[in-house]
DNA sequence: GGCACTTGCTAATACGTATTAGTTGGGAGC
DNA sequence: GCTCCCAACTAATACGTATTAGCAAGTGCC
């Protein structure tokens, strides 16, 4: 049952045996290695007629099997990127990446598969009884995410990968570092046992500064509102607000500084419980990367019950998707993630040009959004303090 | 000069050492093939274990020179599809590809990198005086983006290909098709000496139902403004509206079907001058995949001297991108963008499974979207006729 | 004529995998 | 003891290319 005669391509092999020379001599002509200046030129135009005439493509596949690499770069998320909601948020890291591989001349491969039902069947049938997660790794649920699936890595099938997501898999980060794997992470990740290269923002720097802008405009008590996740992000964002009120003189209410667990929550009663209860005369809020957070925002300040900035400012420490034009301009930063995509992806390419696999780790400034949600403190309440906690050392701090 | 020494994957042949097997054996147990069956228990545990602790992953490149199979799935866009202006338009698509490509595991694999100006330098140091297209395929310019580049065929690594794009490069789909290589189109697609398989919304009956909806309402005399490029959709589209008119008994008058170059051309004077001149009562635009054609409707309408449809009504044939929720609600069809690329996997995904690559073309229905901007035929010009080119076969066609 | 050197080419090999045609060892059947 | 067969494996090869070592012929020089 041989294959109905498929049309099969032509090869250097069939140029050869048409201008008579050898295969070896078609592959110096075509690809013009090194040694491609000995040949004749009557030779090669010979060589290059021929293949002309018969249509001649070469095969990546093989020339990618020769060199090794295959020129492919890929692109992992530990979310997916797809769903609606979340588009916004992904997208400009996609574009990004996209792009700066692009005009490095590298193919992006998608890893959707990985963490779906069918992945069990990915390498064919399996024994019910082998294991399926023999490499070391653990967790390796069917429904969730994950890099190793099968006991394997397809992220291996590119050259390197770039990565992605908030709910980061710590044990396959560093399993990926093991294996000498090369990768970039957009966004700053640890693990404990591990270096890995990241390109991150600085969010630091830019909440500090946020921070200072507010202080100069002589806010004292500015509440913080962080996210739940513990992350390296909401992490850095409270190291800068730190940061900013020690650079500003003033010393940190640990009351305020507050989880938000779900944006929905955010409400405008609560905020005039903040301004009333804490004496807050701003409010920095850390958006997620769904559109909850700026629907919350909408129809609070719907409510023109609070005006901001008349009687409290307010930014965002980053920038919530979703942005349509007839949302207002809060104040706030903004991390250049096409630009972070592109410098991860130039980065692995350093990577993978030289053959330490040193990690490196960039960090990028965010950009200053100014905006129109802060100003200057409502001047009947410049001085005044709340009627509670009036001490800022106070640590009578009521859960939220 | 050897190179330093690089961290190299592992292959079969290191497994097999390791377990004390053949390279093929090592091959039968991991790929799984028909001979698989043969391989005791024992020693497929041992070659899996092996693998797993040595980390493998097969080649991409070797499987594909070997004819294997890499569950990838290529997507290849004619134009880029990352675009910011365009994103609202090939989001959905890449979405329901990437959806239906995860759900049968298989990964996504962006061709990018194709059509860049760094190609020439893709494969190292190339002669000034080598030329560039030795395949035969003509036509290959720098900037332009074209899936034969540097003389082969990128597509190749991956087991078959989604295409996507208006502008398409008939030579490279029929030299696709010669090559046997399995792909599909998004959209319907004709080549002239080839049948290629594709995946299309139907135009046809789609803008046939509009004009019929048109004519019940009692519209006789239809403005069709037609897209400029006369590619499939445009051709469909104009099939459609002939159609619908016969099948309404009205005698298509070729004066009532417009090219409209540049979307921004379309004015409040110039619907004004239609309705005048040509005594239109109804207006059918193609829309653009770009945010133009929006832009201008959202201004027309905006100024409220033709009221649509007390005055005349417009229905668009086909979705615009740039959706937003403050736009008003044309009247129009919409094609299910995500739903065709997952019908394009799968009808990728079975050419792939089966040998014969004969072609399939299917199509999809479009989804009528009533909207607000269509209505019965105004009072007071039931039965009225134009001034000018009274007669339906008139043939004094103003030049737009 | 012999040596060194150049030009223009080819033979051979490697890349990693899939597949086919064997080969081996051993047990069943007579 | 012989054949026959089967399970379990391996050797060999092909896929298409890039690269290196080397070969043959030619040229210049002593």
């Amino acid at each position: 049952m041989a294959p109905p005669e498929r049309r099969r391509r032509s090869t250097q092999r069939d140029i050869a045996q048409r201008t008579g020379v050898s295969q070896a001599t078609v592959s110096l002509v075509i690809s013009g290695g090194a040694a491609s200046t000995q040949i004749a030129e009557s030779t090669r135009r010979a060589v290059l007629a021929a293949a002309d005439e018969m249509g001649y493509t070469a095969n990546v596949a093989a020339r990618s099997l020769k060199g090794g690499r295959n020129r492919l770069l890929g692109l992992y998320t530990f979310e997916s990127v797809f769903p609606t909601d979340q588009r916004d948020f992904y997208y400009p890291f996609l574009l990004g990446v996209e792009e700066e591989a692009a005009r490095q001349g590298y193919d992006l491969l998608l890893f959707s598969s990985t963490g779906t039902d069918r992945d069990a069947a990915r390498f064919g049938p399996r024994e019910p009884g082998a294991a399926d997660t023999p490499a070391g790794v653990s967790g390796t649920q069917a429904a969730e995410r994950s890099i190793y699936v099968g006991g394997s890595n397809r992220l291996k099938i590119a050259d390197g990968c770039v990565l992605l997501g908030r709910n980061v898999r710590r044990e396959e980060l560093s399993a990926l570092v093991r294996e000498d794997f090369p990768f970039v992470f957009v966004g700053r990740r640890e693990v404990d046992d591990a270096e890995l290269s990241y390109v991150a923002a600085d969010y630091v720097a830019a909440t500090g500064a946020l921070v200072a802008e507010l202080a100069r405009l002589g806010h004292r008590r500015i509440l913080y509102l962080r996210a739940l996740e513990d992350s390296e992000p909401t992490r850095d964002r409270e190291e800068g607000y730190r940061r900013g009120l020690a650079e500003a003189g003033i010393v940190p209410d640990e009351a305020l500084i507050r989880t938000l667990a779900d944006p929905a929550d955010l409400s405008i009663e609560r905020v005039e419980e903040w301004i009333g209860g804490l004496g807050i005369t701003a409010l920095l809020v850390e958006p997620t990367e769904d559109d909850r957070l700026t629907e919350a925002l909408a129809t609070m300040a719907g409510t023109r019950r609070v005006r901001f900035p008349a009687d409290c400012s307010l930014a965002l420490l980053g920038d919530p998707p979703c942005w349509t034009p007839e949302l207002r301009d809060w104040t706030r930063f903004s991390l250049p993630r096409a630009q972070m995509a592109g410098q991860a992806v130039r980065v692995l390419i350093e990577l993978l040009d030289q053959e330490s696999h040193e990690p490196r780790q960039l960090t990028v400034p965010c950009a200053y959004v100014p905006g129109d949600s802060i100003g200057p403190v409502p001047a009947h309440r410049v001085g005044v303090r709340p009627g509670v906690g009036t001490e800022p050392e106070s640590d009578g701090r009521p859960v939220t």
